[in-house]
This record gives structure tokens, sequence and C-alpha cells, in this order.
DNA sequence: CAGTATCCTGGACGATACTG
DNA sequence: CAGTATCGTCCAGGATACTG
């Protein structure tokens, strides 16, 4: 049925089953993206872009089981699902934010590492030879 | 060969890529725990706990790469290799512990309401008759 | 000690078809 | 429209064995 996200080495107890959840492929864009305000599914759906109709449904059904969302059904011909962050989602977006401005400010830092890393691996330099002692 | 980190959506380009590096299964606990001082090998695998060591391996090649640490080979036998974070896996260190801050602050909403969900999906509610209207 | 090299498996994820 | 059901794929990641 759903996929687990049973894993994780729990070094970190209780703390890892949540950072598991908002840490899989579609969590924390659904999450951003509902930081704009409620939304039906399929609009959803458009703005992220590439998610799966099964993919997105787990992801919803995921955050709205852990208190990130609720999932409002208007009974209606065709149906109306709106979905909205409570007020547990909207405190994530800081920190999660936080985390993209980091990636966006040291964008080019990290290009450029993997840049000159694949280069220097290209020209291997030969192994010096190795000496006979150890700590 | 290396595990490849080639989906997410890339509605946001060039950050998912370094979102998605850090995201995987162990680079996070990496980085924190080497925020306690250069490591070597096996302490740091024994210190995160449950990692293989082909995982271990492949995550730190993956970081060094992107410039997140140094690693540092004593020609010596047997041999000797220290993994210690650069000043750029450093400033990774305050917006992960952010996250991992709230995690903890919201551990018990987000066990309860996970309760509560789990429990209200037991006794399903028999749906009401639908309406005959759509917006 | 710190890796590589192989092999293998579970489960995340996608595609498609069907439905209230 | 907003799902559910079913099927198939791919690959992250573990286990094990070998090596400089």
């Amino acid at each position: 049925m759903e996929p687990s996200h049973a894993h994780v080495p729990s070094q970190c107890g209780r703390v890892a089953p949540i950072l598991a959840r908002i840490g899989d492929k579609w969590s924390i864009l659904v999450i951003m993206i509902l930081g704009d305000g409620p939304m039906r599914f399929n609009e959803l759906r458009r703005r992220i872009g590439g998610v799966s109709q099964r993919m997105l449904t787990f992801t919803l059904r995921g955050l709205e089981r852990d208190g990130y969302l609720t999932r409002t059904v208007f009974p209606t011909v065709p149906p109306r699902v709106d979905y909205e962050l409570t007020p547990l989602g909207q405190s994530l977006r800081a920190p999660v934010q936080a985390l993209g401005n980091w990636a966006q400010q040291h964008l080019v830092t990290i290009e450029d590492a993997r840049l000159r890393f694949d280069e220097a691996a290209k020209r291997e330099p030969p192994a010096p030879p190795p000496l006979r002692f150890s700590p």
C-alpha cells in the first residue's frame, strides 16, 4: 500500500520519523506551495508539476496524518477538496525556507567545488610510496 | 556504481540537486557529527551506527565532491584518513540544526495528531448523500 | 584501516485504468 | 474532480568478500 518511510538510523530516536516524512520527494514542496494559501487537489498538482496522482495523494495523506494540513471535502458533484496548512504546517515553513535560502546562497560555491572535484578526478595523481608507520 | 539522486521535480532548477544530496539517508547525520571535529572513517562509522561501509564511503565522497568536507589521507600503513568539515560544511549546520530543533519542539504535537488520525480512520464515518452542485 | 567489487532485495515512485 | 486499484520499474542501500 503506502510507502513506509520506515528506515533512518534512529540514533535520534523519535525525531527521525519526522525528518523522514518531510524529507521525502514531495512533502516539502507541498508545504511550501500551500504556504500561498489553501488549494484544491489539481491546482496543487499543476503547480508542483511532475507528481503522479498517486504520490500526491499519499503525500497529502501523510501530511494530514501528522497534522501539517487539513483536508476539507465539499460534498458536491463533482467533489471539491481543499488542502490548507495548519499552524503546525505554517510553522514549518520558516526553517525550511532557511535551508532553501542557504542553498541559494551557496549554489555557486557548490557547483564550483563539484566541477573542480570532477576535474581533479580525471588526471589521477600517481600515489607516492607509503611510509612504514602507524599511530 | 554510485546511487544517483537524479530525480526531484526541478521546479526549483539548480537548488534541487543540493537539497537532494543533503536530503539522502546519511549526509545530514555525517555533517552534524563532523561538527564535533575532524574524524577518521571508522570512528565516524561507529558514531553513526547502522551505516554500511559502502554507503558511508559514497556519502563521504559525495559530500567531498560538493565541498562540504575535506578528505585527508596519511600515507602510512595501515592508512589513516581524516574527514573534516569545510567552512561551507560548517555553515550548513545552522539551518539543519534549526530544522532539528523544530522537530524536537513539535514532536509531541505530531505524535498526537498521528494517533488521532489513525484512531479516526478506524471508525469510518458513513458518507452523507452528495449535493447536486458544482462550482 | 579504509576502502573496492559484486550481488541482491525492498520499497519508493510512476503509468494506466477504473469509479463515486 | 479527486481519488483508488493494480501493475511494473528502478535504484538506494544492505551484506558479504576481497585488497593495498
